[in-house]
DNA sequence: AAGTAAATGATTGTTTTTGAGTAAAATTGA
DNA sequence: TCAATTTTACTCAAAAACAATCATTTACTT
């Protein structure tokens, strides 16, 4: 047996049984004593496991992990249903622009068979669009590394050659005197065209964004109809009904 | 055996079982230890592979892409050296176009840290691009399905606006009397389009292409330099020599 | 057809991995 | 606390795997 193939035996034993002896290791890997002990260090030392006397557990980190991911999955829970409640604003045939950033991304599910005409500066949502056979446009520009987005004055050029019905952001900062915010100065700028090309405009918004300021402006909580959960707090959101429309999802 | 089907056959057990030792290898190919050795080591080298004590596995990025893989899977040995020979005729600094398609994709790894500048049309290329650090832009357009290229007058527009030391693209038929030809009419332009707009033209097409007609064309052999490899026969060789410059690479 | 280049398989010495043995350290139970 | 037991770390020799070299075969060129 390949020692990867041994290393990894031993990873999936840990995941079954959390916990396993040595001689347990041993016995199902069919190597020796010391090589399992040889192996056990070296996985440790990748933080893969923890030792303990008399064998081995999951590390924490790599215990935790799921806990990590089911903690993002509540938060992609939130954003999915945010997504859901934006994408059903939208009336058959109308064209929209899809902002780039992964709370959009989540709306594509819900835009299939509707006729709909998607304009997107977000890389990432493409492949995603043409395998729901949505008609899709690309604003050209360049690209960012990270999020993938098209940004810059080849991007703003090509976007001013569109109109929309409808326009849905991503935003990072909501707060009722600085506005809209994003921590890039580019993608402000693309974000800030698009919002005046569209007929109505959406933010979407999770209840962690509300509130918080980031680098570059966008522009006031007017602009837009703001979409977000009943996460947020009764009077954050009375506060913001002030400045703006805004739209609560129940999780 | 030949030793590119002894190594594509390598990749194919590898697929299967992700991890293999040289022993298997040995059995399964029918070469001696040391030859299939040799093709690790190689194929290695060409990251195809992660060598481990005792055989080897797929390299960590190619099981993160079993699609991609398995795409360009179909004469992918030899679209990688007429790739890899491509990206060689670049000069430090130079802006490209880099045509949609799996061919293209093949010359991403070899574009990295040379300072230039990238033009695509093709939606899957751009994350590559940018994991690379290389700087990218995208021409906008309407985006097709299958191959996730940008097509359409937008597309044409955008590209209009930019000029190339270099163009590379991928074509599906290379024939003396009708020219270079593609399937689909709206990629057939916007390859037109790229190819005015570049100082030197590359067509890359594998053996397969050569002498095949398919339905859109997009203009006669001499408007570029055919890069393709010593699978083609001798006699086809000659007689597109004819017509414009072949590079063609050893496999 | 002769010469050249490339690829292969066998052989060599070197490095890595492994398993066993042993002394030190940790754990357990009285 | 102390002794008995278990677990661990370390060393060493054997085995496996490796890289490098060389002779042979195969394929290509002129």
């Amino acid at each position: 047996m390949l020692h990867t193939e041994r290393r990894d035996t031993i990873i999936e034993i840990l995941k079954t049984k959390d916990t396993a002896s040595i001689h347990e290791l041993v016995e199902l890997t069919g190597a020796s004593e010391a090589t399992v002990r040889r192996d056990l260090s070296k996985l440790e030392s990748d933080e893969q496991i923890k030792r303990i006397h008399g064998g081995a557990s999951l590390s924490r980190r790599r215990r935790n992990e799921p806990t990590i991911a089911e903690k993002s999955s509540v938060n992609q829970w939130e954003k999915k249903k945010i997504a859901e409640a934006a994408a059903s604003l939208l009336e058959p045939g109308e064209c929209l622009f899809l902002d780039a950033g992964t709370t959009t991304l989540e709306m594509i599910p819900y835009l299939a068979d509707r006729n709909l005409v998607v304009v997107t500066n977000g890389i990432p949502h493409v492949p995603l669009l043409l395998e729901k056979g949505i008609e899709t446009y690309v604003i050209g520009g360049k690209g960012k590394q990270g999020t993938g987005a098209l940004v810059g004055i080849k991007a703003i050029e090509a976007l001013k050659e569109f109109c929309f019905d409808a326009c849905f952001l991503g935003i990072n900062g909501v707060h009722p005197v600085h506005g809209y915010t994003t921590p890039d100065p580019d993608e402000a700028v693309v974000k800030r065209t698009a919002l005046d090309l569209a007929e109505r405009s959406y933010v979407l918004a999770d209840h962690s964004k509300i509130n918080s300021i980031t680098f570059a402006n966008i522009g006031e909580l007017a602009l837009a109809e703001i979409i977000t959960s009943d996460r947020l707090r009764d009077d954050e959101r009375t506060n913001l009904k002030k400045y703006t429309d805004v739209k609560v999802v129940s999780t």
